[in-house]
DNA sequence: GTCTATAATTCGATAGAC
DNA sequence: GTCTATCGAATTATAGAC
């Protein structure tokens, strides 16, 4: 069922202010002028903000769907599967830190209803990546070249090491600025250095 | 200068109000009732809602510079130190994960001005934890307890692991609910685990 | 479907009595 | 200093014309 274009336009904009205001902070006048209809449309289209919020959420949670892992990893060794999914890793967070850091916030204040929107979306990419992880792990163990690792605790530690930097971000920032060239160089330096620490931790030799 | 009694209550109802809904969600209302007192009085005592936000923000940044690094950790060798810093560093963060991502929201929102809290609160502990993260790491190497790492890349390493558990407890709780004790056992693992990653790393033999 | 106008409500802030 | 009462602005939501 495909959207007018209208009411596309107005998911768009609402994402956009509702990612940069949160839900308490976003405005619906606001939200209207950034999509550049009247205000009254929104609620013509959406009855009023509690619905649109729920609808900007799922439209996020969609997107956080497209997976780092794609079938061509499925031949690599464990070593280069490792380093390409930091790469691409990296790169899907950095795309989409405000989103990340939304969602956190609202999940928090209780705004989302996680099994909502977990159980409403279709994850077309059927498992999840810590799903995948594990299976990939359990792999590379049992064909020995990795040492026997904690999954839980390997995974925990990749996810911690890769998300980090987008998190605090906003506070290095605003201690000391960085611009993007900056950030793109912090980013691969960080991606070499994860590599590094984990592949060390668990290769056999 | 001490602060009356019903000033103090106000601050501590705004600091639990504000870390649980926001700036944007909080309201005065609510502030009051839960402080026991009447809504005037918020200000009467601290002008508007603007001055009473800054006040909370300040409360709370003083709070976050009691360190986890006490004088009597100067005789440790750097693995008793490593050690005994990853105990102590998940504690403090365990007890000051919602002020924490309340400051980091605010912060990325632009309603916290990082500048003027850091400069006017007198860190009563001198150098910053990164400071005399440094300096120790550097006289580790100098001694030969480790091998040469890159500091900022090191600490950085550091921060991720201990700091993301907190980080995604939101979500981790919305997905599979998790009770105190369970959270508990699940930072005693992490504490060892990012211990026994990070040392493994930099040590020499 | 889209607009103008406005109702209804919430909320921060203030006036003024005590 | 503290309270009651209330103002006025901001904001969501709706009524009704076109």
């Amino acid at each position: 069922m495909k959207k007018k274009q209208v009411e596309q336009d107005i998911i768009n904009a609402a994402v956009k202010i509702f990612v940069a205001k949160g839900k308490d902070g976003a405005r619906m006048q606001e939200i209207a002028d950034s999509a550049g209809v009247n205000k009254m449309l929104l609620h013509y289209y959406f009855k009023d903000k509690d619905t649109l919020f729920l609808e900007v959420v799922k439209n996020i949670n969609a997107d956080l769907y497209g997976s780092v892992i794609e079938e061509s990893m499925n031949t690599l060794t464990f070593q280069e599967f490792l380093s390409v999914f930091i790469d691409r890793h990296f790169n899907y967070l950095n795309e989409r830190k405000d989103s990340f850091q939304f969602l956190l916030w609202e999940i928090s204040r209780k705004q989302v209803d996680l099994h909502e929107i977990i159980s409403g979306s279709n994850n077309p990419y059927g498992k999840n990546p810590f799903e995948i992880l594990s299976d990939r792990l359990a792999d590379a163990i049992a064909k020995e070249e990795i040492r026997e690792v904690d999954t839980t605790e390997f995974i925990l530690d990749l996810f911690s090491l890769d998300r980090f930097l987008f998190i605090g971000l906003p506070v290095i920032r605003g201690i000391a600025p960085m611009d993007d060239a900056e950030l793109a160089s912090a980013i691969e330096r960080r991606k070499k250095e994860v590599f590094r620490l984990l592949w060390n931790d668990i290769k056999i030799n």
